[in-house]
DNA sequence: GCCGTGACGATTC
DNA sequence: CGAATCGCCACGG
């Protein structure tokens, strides 16, 4: 109902009001948007994601907890540290704890 | 309108 | 838990 209804807008919409401190899935991002199949198609947008957007793309993780590729983000370890930096805490496993920081886009 | 692609998800081994 | 497989959906060519 927009004219930029692309659905990478809408991604990157909630992906803009995703808490600091906090982390949500591509998954649950796709289920506030009506698929819940399209959690690909998520993720997409986000590596289709222009750097010049304010989009915290590393507060995006996938159902496991696990970061995205890291060489995305201009080296390894970058999204762990930036996220650590608001808070987040990771298991032994270097996954996100879900349990303490999974925010769902209301 | 078909084909290929992908920063996923869930299931199965 | 780790790796592999299938299924899902939206976009570009």
């Amino acid at each position: 109902m927009r004219t930029t209804d692309s659905f990478f807008e809408r991604v990157w919409a909630i992906a803009v009001k995703v808490p600091r401190g906090k982390v949500t899935t591509y998954g649950a991002i796709a289920r506030a948007l009506g698929s819940p199949g399209a959690a690909r198609t998520v993720g997409w947008a986000m590596r289709a994601a222009p750097a010049r957007s304010r989009l915290p793309c590393h507060r995006v993780v996938n159902a496991t907890g696990d970061l995205s590729p890291q060489d995305i983000f201009g080296g390894t370890g970058v999204q762990q540290s930036l996220l650590k930096s608001e808070g987040v805490t990771f298991n032994a496993q270097g996954r996100v704890d879900l349990k303490r920081h999974l925010w769902i886009p209301a």
